[in-house]
DNA sequence: AAGGTCTATTGGTATGACCATAAGCGCCCA
DNA sequence: TGGGCGCTTATGGTCATACCAATAGACCTT
């Protein structure tokens, strides 16, 4: 039999039609969604894990009953989700990812970059973000915290004394901040305004070749404050740390 | 010619490894991924805009040079990240879509669902946004705004009499308070958060039943502290608010 | 003029084949 | 005996072709 096989196109039924006393809403989907949904709803009922690999295309053709296509077009679907990672060679597949924090809060950035989020919105959205979290940082930061944070503090002035200092350190101390309120969602929404702000300041900061030792200096402060457990100086130093930048940016 | 084409698998060129004296990185993308960077590209440039339709799928093949299934990958892989809409029938075909508020957001939180976000986790990335824009909201909110919360409250109140209070109306509130701050970044995430955190509650709230009247009322107040533009006892008035519902998550 | 019907356009799916990749295994040679 | 080279195999990536389904607009009928 050559190509010319039992495809009956969309999943909608004429059967559905007639005999039933309401008209069900006709199913109008795409088949591909129809996997979709089901490996999704697999993957947060938690009966597919990460690192669970799943059946291979030709199989899972076979279950589903569809043409490989399909399967490719939903495996490919979830893999822009970042729910499966698929991997090629004897041994590769579908594999059930687990999201991590980078890849959620990349997925975030891509969403806010390509919405109309201006600079201005994202600095004001990232006040709001840090300096909020701040009071977490001082209740929570352990030694580790602060050590590392002292860490890329020496570095910075280290980098601004051989005149290498960039904003690149400046934006690793605000990363490992983040880390500091030991709750994920802040930290992924704190990293996922940084993204598109970052593409929208570009290279202002180098522009403001003044701001390199204040912010340096405000970045030590701040360490000794949240050493100190005390809130109220922290978010005070954060809130002007993070103020002069978004008067830069409404400048622009 | 039978099923035989000219196929050479992946984009990994045989071409490319003679005669250039530093062997250049061996393209090891799927070819579907170059055509999604290079349409998001014109996407990001501006040079397609939302509203824009996309040659049809055949036209696309021959001028990328590649099968239908591999644009169809790309294509697909557009849609599910909200940059593109696909229409079947006569004039349909791929359009660019303009990444509206609501669908940012419930791609954020469905991001945020799939990660692994307490609800603990989730109320305080809630309570730090929701706080922090309260200043914003008491120098912006316009007449408009302030009615609409009003009309909001009214309903409230009714609610309230007839027993039909549901914690939609709250949802409601913080919703259009949310556009009060006139900040669609700070918008989305707000939003977003509220998505994964109403899921981890359920029902929670109907558990809770002395919440109606007291919510409603820290609502109303919230309102004229914001008319009167008096940030700090805004700020107060939402910080016990969401304070009592942190509170609980807690506990559970 | 109103309504239905035909047709062209375009996405959705099925088949079958072949290529590229990567892991495992085993053979051959040193 | 040890190490590397090449085969085998499992699996995803791509191609070509064909047909179905949905839709809009032209066209025709009444």
């Amino acid at each position: 039999m050559p190509p010319q096989g039992k495809q009956d196109g969309r999943a909608s039924g004429t059967a559905a039609d007639v005999g039933s006393g309401l008209f069900n809403p006709v199913n109008d989907r795409r088949i591909s969604e129809l996997i979709v949904d089901q490996v999704r709803l697999l993957i947060r009922q938690q009966q597919l894990n990460p690192g669970d690999r799943l059946p291979p295309e030709r199989e899972l053709c076979e279950r589903f009953g569809v043409s490989r296509v399909t399967v490719r077009e939903a495996l490919r679907v979830l893999e822009t989700n970042g729910l499966l990672e698929i991997r090629v060679g004897a041994r590769g597949g579908a594999f059930v990812t687990k999201p991590s924090k980078e890849r959620v809060g990349e997925g975030i950035a891509d969403l806010l970059t390509l919405s109309a989020v201006s600079a201005a919105e994202a600095t004001e959205a990232r006040l709001i973000l840090e300096v909020g979290m701040v009071p977490l940082i001082c209740e929570r930061a352990d030694e580790d915290d602060i050590a590392d944070l002292q860490d890329i503090c020496d570095r910075q002035d280290d980098a601004l004394a051989t005149g290498d200092y960039s904003i690149n350190l400046s934006a690793e101390f605000h990363e490992r901040l983040a880390e500091c309120a030991h709750n994920s969602a802040v930290q992924m929404l704190s990293h996922s305004i940084r993204g598109p702000l970052l593409m929208s300041l570009g290279r202002a900061q180098q522009t403001a070749p003044e701001m390199g030792p204040v912010g340096a200096n405000e970045h030590r402060e701040l360490v000794h404050a949240i050493q100190d457990h005390d809130a109220t100086k922290a978010t005070e130093i954060m809130r002007q740390h993070l103020g002069r930048t978004a008067r830069r940016v409404k400048n622009l």
